[in-house]
DNA sequence: CATAGTACCTCGCCTGTCAAGGTATCTCTA
DNA sequence: TAGAGATACCTTGACAGGCGAGGTACTATG
């Protein structure tokens, strides 16, 4: 089973911001992580991804900037910005609030 | 805090149908239950009430029958369907394993 | 008679996801 | 040396769900 579209919704960008929060990385890799975390259930369409970042970036809660990788296709790498890593907390708080009441409205009694 | 429109957003439907699980009820009524569940933080508003009825409805996962209620506005009463209780359980599932992924992407260490 | 509460419904905008398509570079193999 | 496949980026347009705004209709209360 995988995750659908509009479950991933409103979550994109804290997962985004989450990854950022360990270090700089640049889309294919963050993707590929996020991938391997969820064991393949969780997938971010590249354009999802590459919306997310534009988005994030106009809202200035990253930074972006080429970097030289030797060998391969050009990388464009993403660092979270001080702005970033509040709304990071911040996303982080409101999904555990989202799963307590959405365990209270589902739950099996009641 | 409440919740913001796309963390809602797929959990809609679920929402719904878990309260139809415990026996028929009206759009006024499960508006004012799971508000009142929440503690005010998860508001679905009318119109998103309305349209996800309308969808479910479409979808052979309820039905509705005008109750006559003696005093007061009239009320469309909705029903679970034997596909809407499938649907239910599945969603619940599906809630269960997006909650487990989520909190390995989001979590603090890794 | 006006106001507030109950109860329903629709239209049109906005936003995020994603299928489809495209570009460019490097490595490996036939 | 040609071709395939992996890496890596990006854009466009369609689509669907949430919701603001607006509307209808009935009852109770002051």
């Amino acid at each position: 089973m995988s995750i659908a579209g509009d479950l991933i919704r409103g979550h994109t960008d804290a997962v985004i911001l989450a990854r950022l929060l360990r270090g700089d990385s640049y889309g294919y890799e963050i993707n590929r992580v996020i991938s391997t975390l969820s064991s393949g259930r969780f997938e971010l369409k590249e354009a999802t991804l590459y919306t997310a970042f534009k988005r994030l970036e106009e809202q200035g809660l990253i930074t972006s900037y080429w970097g030289d990788s030797g060998a391969g296709a050009r990388r464009r790498y993403y660092a979270i910005t001080p702005a970033g890593v509040e709304a990071c907390f911040r996303l982080r708080a409101e999904w555990k609030e989202t799963k307590e009441i959405m365990d209270k409205l589902l739950e099996e009694e009641t």
